[in-house]
RNA sequence: GCCGCUAUAGCUCAGUAGGAAGAGCAGCUGAUUUGUAAUCAGCAGGUCGGGGGUUCGAUUCCCUCUAGCGGCUCCA
């Protein structure tokens, strides 16, 4: 017998051999059907595993992160099954589960739809079969063996620490090298569902082989899936692309692939959010300067721009010179810095510069607003002492804190560190990653670290955010730049009457317009708060004869500057309340007998379902109060 | 840039096994003057993404270019 300790610390004494799975549903009988694999002395493990020796154990299901990717990875393992029902001379090599599902990469001819559809039907036929996965350990040998048609697989085996012992999960004919657990068998994997299948290349690696790839999330229930699935079509709905097309804020043609239109109600946006920006520039002493779209090679080629860069770049030949679009503000800045003596006493100098900035991002990889080939960045450069670093990342930390919390969205921070090719002496760049760490943890706020990510001029921490789809995109940033300054031969005066090189922090705080923009409707599905929203509030005479005391208020909402419009009486009622709720409009002001009777309004707030009167003379002040508070309600 | 998929009216989409195209919404005109998410009728709108090929004939089949979508890579 040996004892074996469960999560509420009870003890019981079971024979050797015993399976986990049968000690953990009579412990707990009522939640077994949740287990899904188990936990021995930490070591996830399969339910089938059989105790040789005492030791803690413990239950795992889909609720923590170790059981979404046990199930995720078996999920895999299923589609793999089915792939290789549908097509035979696949060459399975890997499938990893997810933070949100799981993919499988297959060396196999590029797949069809039809493919697709039948890899679908396979992999729910072998959920309903409950086919069992069952482990087995292999010699080396034996594995080689079994695997001798795929070189995936034996590349795999070969690179395996030797002595470890090397598993193989079956499931019904199919065997698939895999650490395991898994769950007991594939009817466990009830809410399976393929998303989609795209080539991927081998290793990440620019022409390495070309693999497909098919990914899929997974749940134990089909009830789960489904809310998962509602879910995701009303992320789709939030599509920024989709709603900046149908709200009229931006567009694209074809013949400026990534160059955004920013169309009238999408430049009040923009303009509302530049605002927003400067208000605060000027309250901490930033100034505003504006440098040229062009520069010759040279002024890259000091920036570093020309060796780092140049790929990225557009270019033009003028004049039998090379020029280039600045694909960022800091040359221009840094040529501002040098064109007189500076002296200590001008820092910080916080230079401010809002240009379009144009970037040959690859053509594969623009995607709507959130990756575009020309935007403005709410840019500056602060020209810097050493000494004088920390209080203004703090300063931009607590910035950054106070203007994401407007826009009620998630965000991340994200702290890299030297990469593996950087300039500059290590014992600075140790010395600037620590300051930004003290920043960080001095702000309190939680961050991850990207090891070897930083520029390489200089560690940086950067702002995340993720979209409707929850991919993640880089907004601000603060970048430690000790070698530009050094590059344009910047030198300020000191106390000390020697010359120093300032240290420059390149920073951003809503990153573009444009991808702030675009994850901004995202996250509001377009229903954007008062103070940003194109139109404001829209008044709706119920008749005819209401119309001109209509127009009186709209001219007079207009006087006290909010964005207001009328929506003339040709239309039902009905269908201009509709239309306004489409566009997305946050007040919808409806005026009649009634209210032309008592001097009101009717008042619909911000998508409420349900209108309430108010005194007309009262509704200005109120939107404004909101718009002013740049809150999101009334 | 790489792989796959897609491209029909302003938008969302249907359609033709190759015989020259249709709906809803939006637009315009008229009627209706409306009480909180779609009033009715009529009209107009398309070189079926561009170019080339096969064919008596191509929106449909093939090639190619462009753009978009989903991934990958990249991302100061």
């Amino acid at each position: 017998m040996i004892e074996v300790r469960l999560p509420d610390d009870s003890r019981r004494s079971v024979p050797r051999g015993t399976g986990v799975g049968e000690i953990l549903r009579t412990w707990a009988p009522d939640r077994a059907k949740k287990f899904l694999a188990a936990r021995f002395e930490g070591s996830p493990v399969d339910l089938e595993f059989r105790l040789l020796g005492p030791g803690a154990l413990a239950p795992v299901t889909f609720e923590e992160r170790l059981g979404k990717e046990i199930l995720h990875h078996s999920a895999a393992h299923l589609v793999a099954k089915a792939v290789m029902e549908v097509i035979p001379e696949a060459r399975p090599t890997v499938g990893p589960g997810t933070e949100e599902g799981f993919h499988y990469d297959f060396d196999v001819r590029p797949l069809t739809p039809d493919d697709f559809d039948a890899i679908r039907t396979a992999a729910h036929r072998i959920v309903a079969g409950r086919e069992p996965f069952r482990r087995e350990e292999l010699s080396r040998e034996a594995a080689l063996d079994l695997f001798k048609s795929n070189p995936h697989k034996i590349r795999y085996i070969e690179e395996a620490t030797p002595g470890e012992p090397i598993s193989v999960y079956r499931t019904g004919d199919w065997a698939d090298l895999c650490r395991g657990p898994h769950v007991p068998d594939t009817g466990w994997i009830a809410g399976i569902h393929l998303l989609g299948f795209s080539a991927v290349t081998q290793g990440g690696e620019a022409g390495g082989l070309t693999l497909q790839r098919i990914r899929g999330v997974a749940f134990p229930t089909r009830e789960e899936l489904a809310s998962y699935l509602s879910l995701r079509k009303e992320a789709e709905a939030r599509d920024h692309r989709a709603l900046g097309q149908r709200l009229e804020l931006f567009m694209f043609v074809e013949e400026g692939p990534g160059f955004p239109f920013w169309l009238p109600r999408g430049m009040v946006i923009v303009r509302e959010l530049e605002r927003f920006v400067m208000e605060h520039l000027r309250a901490d002493g930033y100034s505003e300067v504006r440098t040229p779209l062009l520069f010759a090679q040279s002024v890259f080629e000091t920036s570093g721009h020309w060796e780092h860069y140049r790929a990225d770049m557009f270019l033009s030949a003028i004049e039998n010179r090379v020029f280039g679009v600045k694909p960022m503000n800091c040359p221009g800045s840094m040529l501002i810095f040098r064109s007189r003596a500076r002296s200590y006493r001008e820092l910080p100098l916080r230079l401010a510069e809002f240009a379009p900035l144009h970037r040959l991002e690859a053509s594969g990889t623009i995607h709507g607003m959130t990756r575009v080939r020309e935007l403005v960045q709410d840019d500056a450069h602060l020209f810097v002492t050493e000494e004088q670093v920390e209080a203004e990342v703090r300063s931009l930390l607590a910035w950054i804190e106070q203007a994401f919390s407007t826009f009620r969205l998630a965000w991340s921070y994200e702290l890299s560190t030297r990469p593996k090719e950087f300039l500059g002496e290590p014992a600075v760049w140790d010395r600037a990653e620590a300051t930004l760490k003290r920043c960080l943890d001095g702000s309190g706020v939680p961050y991850r670290v990207s090891p070897g990510e930083g520029a390489f001029y200089g560690p940086k921490i950067d702002i995340h955010l993720k979209d409707s789809m929850g991919r993640s995109w880089q907004t601000g940033t603060i970048q430690l730049d000790y070698q530009m300054p050094l590059r344009f031969h910047l030198e300020y005066q000191g106390a000390d009457g020697q010359l120093h090189a300032p240290i420059v922090i390149h920073r951003t705080i809503l990153g573009s317009f444009e991808r702030f923009v675009g994850i901004l409707l995202e996250h509001t599905a377009g229903r954007l708060p008062p103070w940003l929203s194109p139109t404001q509030i829209r008044v709706l005479p119920v008749g005819e004869r209401h119309a001109e005391a209509a127009r009186a208020l709209v001219q007079k909402l207009t006087a006290l500057g909010l964005r207001a419009e009328l929506s003339v009486s040709e239309e039902t009622l009905g269908k201009r309340v509709r239309t306004a709720e489409m566009d997305r409009v946050p007040y919808i002001a409806v005026l009649g007998d009634r209210e032309l009777a008592d001097a009101s309004v009717s008042l619909r707030a911000a998508g409420r379902k349900e209108a309430v009167s108010l005194p007309a003379a009262e509704l200005g002040d109120r939107i404004l109060d909101t718009v002013r508070r740049r809150a999101f309600e009334a």
